[in-house]
RNA sequence: GCCCCCAUCGUCUAGUGGCCUAGGACACCACCCUUUCAAGGUGGCGGCACGGGUUCGAAUCCCGUUGGGGGUGCCA
């Protein structure tokens, strides 16, 4: 356990989408960080590509705003980026040069092929250590690897050791002098006296190289943890071009933050008792990163959505109504903009909030009441009106709503007693008027609906099947 | 090739030598409820990869096999 504050990084490279696996290793950070009243550290891996677009930080940093990871909280710091400290990642190789824990090399990639070729030991073989070159043009700085063997102690895989003879020498200084990324985010660390560093287990076969670094610097190594990596169905590390791994996406669906906080820290962990859904604040007294997993979880968009259904129906109506707002007024609603009414939808708001599991699914539940001409899906008219009974039920309706008291419970009993007159239960019967109403079979509860749409425009549609199936050939 | 990691229902997990005839959740199926669809309730299906040890006793410890994943750049 290194002797400093808490201090914990997370360094994201941005690309255009801040990746939900990433997401997961932040929220890891962040508990961490609440709980024992450590610093999160966010530090950018920028890019030349990355500094072209400003957007993509700004894009993660929204991103961690949205899973509850605010800039302005004390626990936070950052965020940084590499580039800041660019002059001390070469002043570092430097030092070490000095101290003889580097040296320079001049071979070629091809030189160091063909000497691979003949040893029948792939890559480089050392054999630069002991010619004392010194700096030059096209010369690389490598790191003297030192003889033994490196443990480096995880705090989700316990000791993980590694024979140094199996470590080349490995490149600190490009022939043109800069920095490679593996020296820059070392120096980055100690710099910044980092003391957990907590990220995808695929870093850890590069760990030890980062372990003898610290220690050639005079500083005392950080406390490790590689938690398993987010894998898609066929057990394939979460790809950006194979699957759908951004959170902004999942985001823009539908999904509440809540709901994909709990989600992603279900995988590859268990809070204790009865249920997996839980506050954040219960993971952040109760997560521990011994006890994360160590296999790689399957990141399952159906039990995600079970969870958000969940979060969805612990809402009040009012919180729902407010989360369904920007989806109601978004660009892609199927109404007129201008014909939706707020008051209308939050009549119906309860009805709808037990039958989605997303945001973005509202919408189309609803739609009819804001259409001013809802389409009829034919195959549901079809359907409906293959019972001999639906049409002469249809018109009897139309008569009977004309002067039924306009309220649910009214136009329930009135249904009702009219199927009974066909031998129909309500089940049946309610089936032509909610296809003639709404254009589908399926639906929030039909009487309801009507009451909300009121007279006029549920007896236009009754009447407008009435005429449309006498139109349709028998 | 070499190195590292991993292995409990289809999936996510609980389990740290006896409370395990392996528990929960998602998914799936059935039934109940019901105004369609949901929600809710009840029940069901389904798993310790394999082989050796150690032990009175192993999902749990050790070794091996098999299978998966990752790393191995003058990429980040």
């Amino acid at each position: 356990m290194p002797d400093r504050p808490l201090r914990l990084r997370f360094a994201p490279s941005p690309t255009g989408f801040f990746h939900v696996g990433g997401a997961r290793t932040a929220l890891y950070n962040w508990a961490i960080a609440q709980r024992l009243g450590g610093t999160f550290v966010l530090r950018i891996e920028d890019t030349d590509e990355a500094r072209n677009q400003p957007e993509w930080t700004q894009g993660i940093i929204d991103a961690l705003a949205w899973i509850g990871i605010h800039t302005a909280d004390p626990h936070f710091e950052g965020p940084y980026f590499q580039s800041e400290f660019a002059t001390e990642h070469v002043a570092a190789a430097m030092r070490l040069f000095q101290a003889g824990r580097a040296y320079y090399c001049d071979l070629t990639g091809d030189q160091i092929q063909e000497r691979a070729k003949l040893t029948g030991k792939p890559g480089y073989d050392n054999s630069s250590r002991d010619r004392g070159l010194e700096a030059g043009p096209g010369r690389v700085l490598r790191f003297r690897v030192p003889e033994g063997t490196t443990v480096v102690d995880d705090l989700v895989r316990g000791a993980v050791s590694f024979d140094n003879s199996n470590i080349e020498d490995f490149v600190l200084l490009r022939g043109n002098g800069t920095p490679m990324f593996l020296l820059a985010n070392v120096v980055d660390d100690v710099t910044m006296r980092i003391s957990h560093v907590v990220r995808a287990e695929e870093h850890l076969p590069n760990t030890p190289k980062q372990q003898m670094l610290w220690q050639a610097l005079g500083a005392v190594p950080p406390v490790w943890a590689h938690v398993p990596v987010l894998v898609n169905e066929q057990r394939k590390k979460l790809s950006k071009r194979r699957d759908k791994v951004a959170v902004e996406q999942y985001r823009a669906e539908g999904f509440l933050a809540d709901a994909m906080v709990n989600y992603l820290m279900t995988l590859g962990w268990a809070p204790s008792g009865e249920t997996e859904i839980v506050a954040w604040s219960r993971i952040v007294d109760e997560f521990r990163l011994e006890d994360v997993n160590h296999s790689p979880a399957f990141f399952d968009v159906k039990k995600l959505t079970a969870f958000n259904g969940e979060y969805i129906r612990a809402m009040t109506v009012s919180q729902f109504i407010e989360a369904c707002a920007p989806f109601l007024a978004a660009d892609d609603v199927p109404w007129q903009r201008e014909r939706f009414n707020p008051s209308v939808f939050s009549e119906m708001a309860e009805l709808v909030q037990t039958r989605v599991a997303r945001l973005d699914e509202v919408a189309a539940m609803v739609d009819f009441l804001f259409l001013a001409d809802a389409p009829i899906d034919d195959a549901a008219f079809a359907k409906v009106m293959a019972v001999p009974t639906s049409l002469a039920l249809l018109t009897e309706v139309a008569k009977a709503y004309e002067v039924a008291e306009w309220n649910h419970e009214a136009l329930k009993e009135t249904l009702e007693a009219i199927g009974d007159g066909y031998g129909l239960k309500l089940g049946k019967a309610q089936a032509p008027v909610r296809v003639a109403v709404t254009g589908r079979t399926i639906g929030p509860p039909l009487f309801e609906s009507l009451q909300v749409l009121g007279r006029d425009e549920t007896l236009r549609r009754v009447r407008a099947a009435v005429d449309r199936y006498g139109a349709a050939p028998a």
